[in-house]
DNA sequence: GTATGTGAACTATTTCACAGCT
DNA sequence: AGCTGTGAAATAGTTCACATAC
């Protein structure tokens, strides 16, 4: 068992053995190797062992990891099997598309309150969540229990409500703006930025021969 | 200038300076240290002038960079200035967010087809673009000239929409199947997993004190 | 024989620090 | 004096390779 601090990547590696261990679970495999597992992800058997390293020793030498016991083990790691509510702030294109996204609930994100600032936006119901003007947000988010924050507005007006989600509590934010945003160290922002993977895309395009 | 190869990190962030110089140009600053830069884009000054002496010498010592100069450059380098026509593959939830999603348009990507596997879909339309059948792949690909393949189907129908791109013709794929994806080296796939992105933020929910 | 767990080697990336330019 | 460009140092992350366990 390693205790030095674990990367960011490993974290996100664990993800990727758990959706396959569960496809393997499904089909009654019971064993699986790293290199098999590895093969199966496209990372390398050393990897595979190294990153599950971080955590514990679940294999057994000469047969590899038993996968029901592996997938029970990540999922308590990783907290799969909390539910989390979630605030949205922007309804815009992106905001609403996300709000209809079955993928958060799917993976324990239960979005519970929407914000938008435009008054042709509040009041309106996006799935079954009916936007709430931006003042509302620290209410809500002490009263119901709201520990994630999504940022779906534009770049501008994006440290502003960052700003507004840790004042009333946020820990733990998924910004989808593409700006940089500052907050202290004990705060968690993630950063999807849609755009710059397209356009890295045209810089591929462009430079090949 | 250096003729090593460049990390993909690297171009990825040439996009967040062209951004911020981008700002900077409209409220009229005309030049700008790498200090300034970065500390704008949460990185280091070290970290600016390396990323830009990739491709070039555009600095002047004592003064800083010249922005407009630099917009350019970097719009040139990152193909800025090119439109790409897109191919987006599977209408389910996801897919037709996306579909509506203006951000790719803005980025120089311009989707032109759709295609579904589902009767129910294919023949609908979202936007302005008429759902077809996977079968008119191959055809849709060459007559439109498309050039970047988007992937949005289940996990287990990914490497399949895939082959079927890449034997279109297409060398260039965003894929947000939550999957590994299979191809040869010249082929460029880029991986969005919105699913891991939202994941990692229960791991760090659960795993913080 | 097979496959893990892990130091050691290697590779990639970031930061340092400073000579040199304006 | 101020700031770039860039080798060198430091750090982070991945792969190797093998002693050890079943």
């Amino acid at each position: 068992m390693n205790s030095k601090k674990i990367p960011q990547a490993v974290i996100s590696r664990l993800f990727i053995y758990l959706r396959e261990l569960t496809e393997l679970a499904k089909v009654k495999i019971t064993t699986i190797s790293s290199a098999e597992l590895g093969d199966r992800t496209n990372l390398s058997d050393a990897q595979v062992r190294k990153d599950l390293g971080y955590f514990g020793n679940f294999g057994v030498s000469g047969s590899g990891y038993a996968v029901n016991e592996l997938v029970e083990a990540l999922e308590k790691i990783l907290g799969k099997n909390k539910v989390w509510n979630v605030a949205l702030v922007g309804t815009g294109h992106l905001g609403s598309a996300l709000l209809s996204y079955p993928g958060f609930k799917s993976h324990g994100l239960n979005i519970v309150s929407a914000f938008d600032i435009s008054p042709k936006r509040i009041g309106k119901a996006i799935g079954d969540i009916k936007v709430k003007p931006l003042e509302d947000i620290k209410k809500e988010i002490s009263g119901k229990k709201i520990e994630i924050g999504i940022i779906t507005v534009p770049a501008k007006s994006a440290q502003s409500v960052c700003d507004k989600l840790i004042e009333s509590g946020i820990e733990c934010i998924l910004n989808f703006a593409p700006v940089a945003l500052n907050a202290t160290e004990n705060i968690k922002i993630r950063d999807v930025d849609l755009s710059r993977e397209i356009e890295t895309l045209s810089y591929f395009l462009v430079n090949k021969k």
